[in-house]
DNA sequence: GGGCATAATGTTTACGTAAACATCGGTTGG
DNA sequence: CCAACCGATGTTTACGTAAACATTATGCCC
């Protein structure tokens, strides 16, 4: 900067205020200034201007895994409203989803150059543990039900659940079965329960569930299972890579889809399409809800900017989900049997 | 850090070696500055860290999608490995893949937090671009042949497909259509090379190739065209999804797979076991090339700080693939349709 | 016992930037 | 015509840290 001042003529401030874009320098000394940072190859000092200014205009990501599509199309809707907001994007992974280690992540936090955290991941995680945020630094939780204590942001798991489970019943299914994600997952969760619930406010008798991993090697077993039962139409996957799998096992097993059994998944990830047959499934918009999160963590950082002390208000924002209807799902083959 | 200081009376210079781990510092005097740290909640502020030493400790990735399984399974063996080397990353995502997006990442570059960069995206786009990189920013590139004017990390792309193609012949097939990757894509074209020089060596004629486009759609409409094509009998897809969207047409138009028609992937990504049938594939190491990656760019920043203007070798480094047997392939059903 | 390493700690300074305040020449209004 | 004012630019200072150098105390050797 010193060398661009000298160069021009100018002190270093004007070159500042040139670089910063202020007003206050004629147009004339404002040409000259951005010429001379170009012969130089100038380049501002991001770390002496975080120093400076006391922000790093940098998000953290915490995520435990980049294996499942959610959190990685969340992660890239992160990453492209960050970048239009000037704002860069740190990811921080963690080993292995335990407390200790969100606890670590959480407490070097405190050293990282970061403004503010994007958390995608369950909270369970950092319930128990004691955790202390590092004073400053802004959350928002994806995959959550803590609205109280963080503010959330989150595909409308209950919605997009009663969406498929309504559709399938509309077909004139009898009852409807569900492979649900692990037990730690909130969506996962949240999706179950909505199940439940849609089935019994529609005065249906829920059957038994069925837990999945997430992958398809576990909606495949799941499948194998759920293939005996001959009483079974139709199944609500809790994501599209157990609808995989699930499909894979029913073909095995001779049951046709969706002649005999309907199936219909959760995601719509890309590939959703070309399944055998393609899967009717919910779709989540990823996108939206990567950019509501980049919203809520500038606003709170903007917030505490301006109010100091004022305790952010939390909530939860719902990105609604979308019925994508393809060749999965049918009506059942018959009355359905007796109870 | 001046407050930690005061409190245990002693020179903020004695905070800082001890919170560098720096020798000389008595171990009684040690303890009471850890405990005042802890007590004050002190961090030690990054970005004066940052000023001070030069360096961020950050590396760089720059990628345009997230949407392949390749890029993400990179991008999250990048991160483990260097949080392992006490390095963040930071994402640095392209809108679309223009020369003129890159160009202008390259130069934004510069005044960001970063020390090295790691490119995930095959070159050409760098090519034509008269890019100048930042001095003093180092780089490694994944998916390109430019080993002699950058750092090459990859995949060994022409050993996996050399290896699929054979496996095909090696079950009697006469020859191996190919299902190929996009053409701007590196891999994809050495992919497409190497499958054509395989034929070509064993005495085959390659069939004309076919083109997709990584999508799952893209195989889909290939494979409509691909079952009409009654001689026809083994096809090696350019990637996992593209061979899935064509086991769907070969099923759609009643070529059975693998009786009628071998099918083999390539990517080896976690639903592939799940295809109907099982997909037969090469499987990629993207943890190994994550690794590589961060173990140039480090490497390259070590030796930059030793020997200053000591030019960079560049080269390539190849990660071995592994075939991964499933159900999709076997021998062709009957003799070879003469010529 | 005096000189002299050596270890422990303190003081000064610089990293690159930008806010705050200071200066200077010119314009405007009474 | 002068004072108040304004816009353009310069000067000083501080952000938090750590390297370089300075100082003090301790003990050891001849």
């Amino acid at each position: 900067m010193a060398d661009v001042a000298r160069l021009v003529g100018v002190s270093s401030q004007t070159v500042s205020r040139v670089s910063n874009g202020y007003p206050g320098v004629t147009e004339e000394t404002r040409r000259q200034v951005l010429a001379a940072m170009r012969e130089l190859g100038y380049r501002p000092n991001s770390a002496a201007r975080a120093l400076k200014r006391g922000e790093f205009r940098t998000i953290g990501v915490i995520t435990f895994t980049l294996s499942t599509t959610g959190n990685v199309r969340t992660l890239e809707a992160i990453a492209a409203s960050a970048a239009e907001q000037g704002y860069a994007v740190t990811l921080l992974p963690l080993a292995v989803p335990t407390q200790d280690e969100v606890k670590g992540a959480f407490s070097r936090l405190g050293e990282l150059a970061v403004d503010a955290v994007i958390v995608i991941m369950e909270v369970h995680l950092l319930d128990a543990a004691t955790v202390s945020l590092p004073p400053g630094i802004q959350v928002v939780v994806v995959d959550s039900d803590a609205g109280d204590r963080y503010t959330v942001v989150d595909t409308d798991q209950a919605g997009g659940a009663r969406d498929a489970v309504r559709h399938l019943l509309d077909l004139g299914h009898h009852t409807v079965w569900h492979l649900a994600g692990p037990e730690d997952s909130f969506a996962a969760q949240r999706r179950a329960n909505a199940w439940h619930t849609t089935l019994t406010e529609a005065g249906r008798v829920p059957p038994p569930l069925v837990r999945g991993d997430w992958s398809a090697e576990s909606g495949y077993r799941a499948g194998l299972r759920l293939a005996e039962q001959k009483d079974c139409t139709a199944v609500f996957a809790a994501n599209d890579q157990m609808a995989l799998g699930l499909l894979r096992a029913l073909h095995e097993r001779g049951r046709k889809v969706p002649a005999e059994v309907s199936v219909i998944g959760f995601d719509d990830i890309p590939e959703a399409g070309s399944f055998l047959p393609p899967l009717t499934t919910v779709h989540q918009d990823f996108a939206e809800v990567g950019r509501r999160c980049v919203e809520g963590v500038l606003s709170k950082i903007r917030q505490d900017v301006t109010d100091a002390e004022a305790e952010t208000e939390h909530g939860t924002t719902l990105v609604p989900t979308r019925l994508v209807l393809r060749d999965s799902t049918a009506a059942p083959p018959k009355a359905p049997p007796p109870r």
